[in-house]
DNA sequence: CTGAAAGCGCTTACAG
DNA sequence: CTGAAAGCGCTTACAG
């Protein structure tokens, strides 16, 4: 191919020429590197911007060969969090497509149910060489430390899932709670009567610090805040069957017309499963998240709705977000909210997490 | 930098290495250009194997400076084709995405109630020269002769929004139209008493052609398929407001006891409009698609749900299947149906097209 | 039918 | 503080 000829005009090359330098030192003023004089820089900034000069990302990945290492720290998938395999066959999915450009993902896991698997493995992500890092915040206080000593390392860290406000990350990316509560009031709102009562449950082992729980039964109260006698609420601590089916068996006997149960979770299986073992035709329930047994439930129709928020999604562009920061040096948006999506039994088929 | 050092260790030059031939006789084999003998031809080819070489995307893009031409056909934007926005927003952004690999789009756009426009821009594409297509299939007779002469021509075209099987398309992305009037049959169910009718609303010039709209009525009345009598239906060729105001009070009058309307396209608004005026409460009003005006009549409660099937990410994907087929050499899955979204005033905010 | 060489636009030691 | 040169992995005329 000849040169010359249909070459890159506004390249490096060309800032060169017109700056009357070697192509070495326009690199070193386009990565803001030392060893440049003033003037020289100023000059070569000024062409910059005349040129409007775009850098080739695909050159630039091409030609340094360095590697860029992502870290991710998520719960480990296990039968009562199955929740967490969609965002991480999201980062999968991400990772394949940007593994081309350089980019390696290792990936941490850590025990829900344990603070110190959290910390233990902060420890050793710190200790390994990384450039940018997609978190879980689970435990506030420990992802605060974490991320404190992120910040003194300069490495840039997406939250997903849950967000902990003004500490800086580089993007939350998740559901916003309040409102998926409120939501789902809205959607029961439809489908009973003014008489009607509603259930409110929560299941978790420590409903005190899941302050994501207890944000969506605010939204959920807060549209039904003119009628509050309406709502009849349970906390239940211990997440096995049997212990659900009693205390659920107890308020519904506790108060009757209860039409509709909302369960602030995805464990809405276990009371799925309550009422379908007593036979219990006609009470509205509706739960979270696209869970197999969860979807199980939906297709028998004893689960009518279930809110569900792209976890898989999460995954994927919590890693571009990292991706959009580090490689393409292109602004990220601070927050970005998944879609409040209603999945039945008829749509589900074509829900992609 | 050293040579040699972290090279690559199965790039075309080991396999050169290997064959005992030059990197531009195995290049000849990877892209299968003729001038190569078949013993020659086997022997790469059987190093190519044993190393599993996986071609740097990358590389290629950048040293080959091919710019590859894409073309999309889909109706022009206007007040009562506004949908049509959002694939093209999307189209923006897999071109964003993906002009740095050196792809381009030129847009066509047709007159949604003119024949005769589909035809001339299906003439002008194929005297232009364009390596891969994205179409609305909206005529179906017309683009069946379009997508022969693509077929001739060895250029591969993606259909969008609407399909038509059996043409070896490269694709098709859209919604499942039959199981989107489906859902809304269920939505609706769930929000009336078992004596309360329904009114279907077929809003549009050319109903007989409208397969699409006919599709959505179908999957409707299957849900009910017990119970037809409870389905009241009218069409409406006359898309002014006044001529549906007209239409939708004469079908009120005539039959009692109608609870819930299901408009099987974005002209929900119209009967919105109506509603609203005559300050009808109470009743259930079903639509399609996320528009301005319809979001409007949404938040005032006139417009009780909207399924919406990700029309801008249509408009992406149908991009970017193409760009997988032809620089990615990737598969592509054959049909990809959109979610079916159910979008109600509390979760519109979130709602990412 | 095959190979040597220049080139894509950028980065990276190295030398001064 | 600055530049010449080699290199990333692949493609492309061109010459034989």
């Amino acid at each position: 191919m000849k040169a010359n000829q249909n070459e890159q005009p506004n390249g490096v090359k060309e800032i060169a020429r017109r700056a009357k330098v070697s192509i070495a030192t326009v690199d070193r003023v386009i990565h803001n590197r030392s060893g440049v004089s003033a003037k020289t820089r100023t000059r070569i900034e000024k062409i910059i911007q005349e040129l409007n000069y775009q850098p080739n990302i695909i050159a630039s990945r091409l030609a340094s060969r360095k590697v860029l290492n992502f870290a991710i720290l998520i719960p480990s998938v296990s039968a009562e969090t199955a929740f967490w395999a969609a965002p991480l066959a999201g980062i999968q999915q991400a990772e394949d497509e940007i593994r081309q450009m350089g980019i390696k993902v290792d990936r941490y896991f850590f025990d829900l149910n344990s603070k110190a698997s959290f910390v233990k493995q902060t420890k050793q992500i710190l200790k390994s060489k990384i450039d940018g890092i997609l978190l879980a915040p689970s435990f506030i206080e420990e992802s605060i430390a974490f991320t404190d000593a992120l910040k003194e390392k300069n490495i840039p860290y997406v939250f997903i899932n849950s967000d902990i406000p003004n500490r800086e990350s580089l993007c939350y990316i998740g559901p916003d709670l309040f409102h998926s509560g409120y939501l789902s009031a809205h959607v029961i709102n439809y489908c009973i009567q003014p008489r009607d009562k509603i259930l409110v449950v929560n299941v978790s082992h420590e409903i005190e610090n899941h302050h994501h729980l207890l944000r969506k039964e605010e939204g959920f109260r807060s549209y039904f805040k003119d009628n509050e006698k309406r709502i009849v609420k349970i906390d239940i601590r211990q997440t096995n069957d049997r212990s659900v089916e009693k205390k659920v068996a107890e308020a519904l006997e506790e108060t009757p017309n209860i039409k509709a149960i909302f369960v602030t979770n995805s464990r809405v299986a276990n009371v799925a499963h309550y009422l379908e073992n007593k036979g219990k035709k006609g009470m509205l329930l509706v739960g979270y998240d696209f869970l197999p047994e969860n979807i199980a439930y939906l297709q028998k129709s004893v689960i009518d709705f279930l809110i569900c928020q792209k976890p898989q999604e999460q995954g994927y562009r919590g890693i571009m977000a990292l991706y959009q920061h580090l490689v393409m040096a292109a602004p990220v948006e601070k927050v970005s909210f998944m879609p409040i999506d209603i999945i039945t039994r008829e749509n589900h088929a074509y829900y992609k997490n």
